[in-house]
DNA sequence: AGATAAGCGAGACGGTACGTCTTGTCTTCTT
DNA sequence: AAGAAGACAAGACGTACCGTCTCGCTTATCT
């Protein structure tokens, strides 16, 4: 994509540099549309359009159109769900869940549901999606976990990883499947039952 | 689309029936189509020529290309995971878990993710997604909950929403989400947790 | 009534037909614009739209936008040059040189003058032009000859080719070229001149 | 255009001078490239790709893609068919025809004919044409008939035009048109008709 | 038996989007 | 100030797919 520069400036500028512009045009119309409907009812055109850009320079920067639109979320979600910030590690993660529900409920993760339906069946889209988007978050939740097992607010053996899952999962499942509301009372009885699961 | 049987059914139906033939090949096309592409770059004329079908007969059966991948996947996914066979109430709701880990990681399970992100964004289709797949499987999931509390594995006032979302929400995050194997360890990991949570 | 035999015959008409109404007011659209613009400026979208067609159909009868063109001018200039009709041969071979200026001068002159430009560098279309619109009038044009010099108006050993090229090479020359106009007076000069030189 | 270099104004002019090498290797990659294909088939890319040229260059210098390719005739056309060197006024007219038939059927009349039909259709460039290119030729033509009317070869009353016309016209109408090649059998007998005609 | 009615495959249709290409301009850095 | 590189807006290119339609045929039930 971009910054390629970096290290050792291999040939320094050449030409009319890109416009940045242009660039944010894109991804706020991406984005826009995106709060519209879903992503196969999305095309490039309308993004240009919208973004008063030709197609042209839309698919000179992104190889298709799947992938500006997923650019935009990354770009917009760049908050996603805040972490929990307030009290004890435990007390945080428990917050951390409530806001993930929360976060799920409004429009960002109405759209970031979009995208990552529209992952399914495009590895290379997955990667991209577990690398810039989930991983950093997964890593996030995984030093608080260890941060309240330091704190013997959780049991030593606790395995990290199943607790985040468990944490986080039954709530990712209602948000995707649809089949019942993220509530707030939702997340709260989760993370009580999750939590108190590891608890010492 | 016509009356059908409904109300007073002036008269079966005069003409040439519906070749039943036709609908199951394009059934049969359609989910051949699923196990190699993700639902978007499946088109409603590969599925009639794969079908040997014209595309008109394809759209005189059904509105759009989406349902009928979807309802190609309800007819095989007949099956889908199995529920538990053996033993009390708990194990089998244990075994259940299980199941479902082993039929996300097979081809069927797969296909499904395809359909179940091809539903964000389509409120219709999840509608039908939910009523005609999902609801049976969780009200099965329901009963085997309540017959374990009724026979005092798990605690009276255990909520059987929560169980089964703790139960398989974990599962279906690995699933869908794509950050970690739905392997059978982790299916066993996280049944014994949530039915150990709820346990008396 | 088709009769059609019902033997082996299995080509028939199969699908729908050929819509014809399509087919006209393609070639009508194309035409319409030949005559304001040159070929090159000419696109296949304004063909289209001009004829109230969508392009793929345009492009599923004709391989380029240059053979709709050039039919277009063909199914237009059906009539071309009138040959002359009145008098000997002599007589009807130097009105057909006047008839030809005058044609070049009119509307549909100036319409082929773009279609013999167009058809410079592409041997084809050259092939094409001269097959189904040059031939056809050369050879009557050889038959007028031959009858003058049966008449005894022209010499016996008169060249044909010799003749017709002399008669109307003038013509095209300027109508061509354009250095000069191909008014009715040098028309007529030009035929005296050439029927003059092989007289007998 | 430009003031260009002018006579001997090397002097201050701030800045970088005017590349006359990109110049050149314009207009030479303009007429490699109408060697090998027609004018609608080349791009102003290929023409400043081949010419190691940006496309800027090109067009600071030319309105449009269809100039540089005319202006690259030009220049190298300098030569042209050649007038006729020996003998009476006469014979150097015959001489004429017979080295514009063998002019057009060398590359560069071929290149010739391809910039003729790009002419057709945009006036502005058929007078470019015939101002640059055929006028002084023509005049050049019409000088010997003069001559060869003063030293008695032709009629005293010879139409200068009508003769040029007649001497070259069916050469031209067969170059252009195609339908017979020009070749010097045709040159010589057209030559000897026209001229025996005006001839005293 | 004949009429009536719907279903069928083939394939053309208008429309829309695709992703690329071309044109001529513009911007930045270099010479 | 001119040039090279190359990004840009505009819009045409020719193709693919969508969902509809027309056609000639087949297969049923109803009269």
């Amino acid at each position: 994509m971009k910054a390629k520069t970096a290290t050792a400036a291999p040939s320094k500028t050449q030409g009319r540099p890109r416009s940045d512009e242009a660039r944010r045009q894109i991804l706020e119309a991406a984005y826009t549309l995106l709060k519209e409907k879903p992503t196969n009812a999305i095309t490039a055109q309308q993004i240009a359009e919208e973004a008063g850009v030709s197609t042209a320079t839309l698919y000179r920067w992104w190889k298709t159109k799947e992938k500006v639109l997923f650019e935009a979320c990354l770009e917009r979600l760049k908050t996603g769900p805040l972490p929990g910030k307030k009290g004890s590690p435990g007390a945080r993660l428990h917050e951390s869940a409530c806001n993930s529900a929360k976060w799920m409920r409004s429009e960002s993760g109405r759209v970031m549901a979009r995208i990552i339906g529209g992952i399914q069946g495009d590895e290379e889209l997955r990667r991209s999606y577990l690398a810039k988007f989930y991983a950093p978050r997964r890593q996030s939740q995984r030093r608080l976990v260890e941060e309240a097992i330091a704190a013997g607010e959780l049991k030593p053996g606790t395995n990290p990883e199943l607790l985040i899952d468990a944490l986080f999962g039954p709530l990712f499942f209602r948000w995707i499947n649809g089949h019942a509301p993220v509530d707030q009372a939702f997340a709260d009885a989760v993370a009580n039952a999750a939590l108190r699961m590891f608890a010492r």
